[in-house]
DNA sequence: GTTTTCATGTAACCCGTTACATGATTCA
DNA sequence: TGAATCATGTAACGGGTTACATGAAAAC
């Protein structure tokens, strides 16, 4: 529901259980994840970073600029911010926590960023919901479309249309993306349940599959 | 840059500008127009609805609930809320100034739905300030992503990969409304330059145009 | 040497949601 | 008569942005 919460924090930690990591360059890798657009301000960054370190989920350590460029001794101290224990374990549970509030917009988009660090159990839950979810919008764009069509503007309309094929669109997106994990998921829980990401093979051809119709364009 | 702001204000004042409504059916109609998901709450409505009539922009009139439907007096009175002349004016200046904020992905789905209600010139700066945005951002996200595809996740990249193509999409999407505008834009201006799509035809034929490949899929 | 980029923060504010409160009308 | 829907609001809170403040390192 919530544009970001939710949204925040669960990136921060994802990024900081790949490598730790001071703000400045954090605020860099988050853009990037979370839309590619509108850059998140330091105003709701640092705050944040505070807020989890106060409830135990990150430390951050003043590390001076890696060894000293040009002979002077390293003193500028950038933070450099690093998971706890605790702040794993929360990641975890993020990551495998599937309430309603995971198939929204922003939020699946940060979960699905982390799929190399989830069971594969977890990944097809988390497709699933999304695939439900976005189906059930469509139900109800179709409905209240049929409803109001002749009172609505042409542009409205149009506006309309073209946000339905965007949606259809990302379902069949889902659809490939599921397909490939169920066989993924079969494969790998026979075999030991682990990533199946790590494998980049199997990663790169299958995540990329649902889409080769693209190169026809 | 903002969620909502210069979005919320602006579509009311569309939808008032077809006709006169009281808050609840306008909500409806605003969850239709804004992204047709994530209802916009009344604790969010009312206030804007209560701040614009204090500028003059609207005037709420107690209305009793049309013909009493069954003998008794109508009394319950809804506030039908209407364009003043300097609302119609303000909504007038929202259509046609074009500033940066306007390319964003709300606000432009907002101007995008009254543009039957503007001309042909505005239209067609709108639609390409919206398509040199959108490039803009894919020239961006294709640079990082040649940058850092090795040190990036596969389901990462696949999330952005599939971000990419939707936003090449909507790019080509701008492209057929454009083409069409011009063509537009270029009878009308001859004949009087008043908006295109009060007529039936032009405007259905027209802006579905680019999109008629998807009647094959 | 000056500008640009890196780097970290704070305080005020904006806009929206949640939860609450209230009451009329319609339908079963 | 009692539940669902219509209809209008308010107060507290949440999460983000803007604008501000500061300073070191790198590039020109």
């Amino acid at each position: 529901m919530r544009a970001r919460s939710d949204v925040l924090e669960p990136a921060i930690l994802g990024l900081l259980n790949e490598a730790p990591m001071h703000g400045y360059e954090l605020r860099k890798r988050l853009n990037l994840l979370l839309g590619s657009f509108r850059a998140l301000s330091y105003g709701s960054l640092y705050p944040c970073l505070k807020s989890m370190a106060t409830r135990g989920w990150i430390v951050g350590v003043d590390s001076p600029t890696s060894v000293p460029p040009h002979a002077l001794s390293g003193k500028r101290a950038r933070i450099v911010y690093q998971l706890t224990a605790e702040g794993k374990e929360q990641f975890q549970q993020v990551l495998s926590s599937s309430g309603p509030t995971s198939w929204e917009d922003e939020n699946f988009d940060v979960r699905f960023a982390f799929f190399g660090q989830t069971d594969a159990e977890t990944r097809l839950r988390i497709l699933e919901g999304r695939r439900s979810r976005l189906t059930e919008r469509l139900e109800t764009i179709h409905q209240s479309f049929a409803r109001t069509r002749e009172r609505m503007d042409e542009y409205t309309l149009e506006l309309q249309r073209h946000g339905l094929e965007q949606a259809e669109r990302e379902v069949r997106w889902l659809d490939g993306l599921i397909d490939n994990e169920r066989g993924v998921h079969r494969v790998r829980t026979e075999g030991g349940g682990r990533p199946a990401v790590a494998d980049p093979a199997a990663g790169a051809s299958g995540v990329a599959a649902p889409n080769n119709e693209k190169e026809r364009g």
